[in-house]
DNA sequence: GCCAACGTTGGC
DNA sequence: GCCAACGTTGGC
């Protein structure tokens, strides 16, 4: 099994489940997905596989760095099987943090599935947009 | 298997 | 709170 991509992208409303909440948690099962595409691409992740953590409604940035703990699970919050989860854990914070707006305004961010499939709560990045996107947050 | 209706997401 | 985008459901 070939490793197709490693970098994610995972939206949470923050008045739902935010950073903080996650950090305060220490590990954060993701559940409740209920998008064949997004469960799709949660199911191709493996354990160690680094996620942006993006808040929506509220913020609307990437706020910090989580990695995947464990994969492939079956969603608790689901009895019909069809749906998988994942767990994570916080890595850290971003040193600033990056508005959606700013990746808009960045044509080498264009091709970013967060913009061409913006509802997707799920979806993935390519390495040289996570190179990118941290050196625009960290420097 | 098509497609209209409906529901949900998420930016503004 | 509104509305556009789009995924899912269900009737046929």
């Amino acid at each position: 099994m070939t490793k197709i991509n490693s970098y994610w992208l995972m939206k949470s409303e923050p008045d739902v489940y935010s950073w903080d909440d996650l950090v305060a948690e220490g590990e954060g099962t993701w559940d409740g997905v209920r998008n064949y595409t997004a469960r799709n691409n949660m199911r191709a992740m493996q354990p160690g596989d680094q996620v942006f953590f993006y808040h929506s409604n509220i913020g609307v940035e990437i706020v910090g760095i989580a990695e995947i703990t464990e994969s492939n699970i079956p969603d608790p919050t689901d009895d019909t099987g069809r749906w998988s989860a994942v767990k994570l854990k916080p890595v850290r914070k971003l040193k600033r943090t990056v508005t959606l707006k700013e990746i808009k305004a960045d044509p080498a961010l264009a091709d970013m599935d967060l913009l061409t499939k913006f509802r997707l709560s799920v979806s993935g990045v390519k390495p040289s947009e996570w190179d990118y996107i941290l050196k625009l947050a960290e420097g």
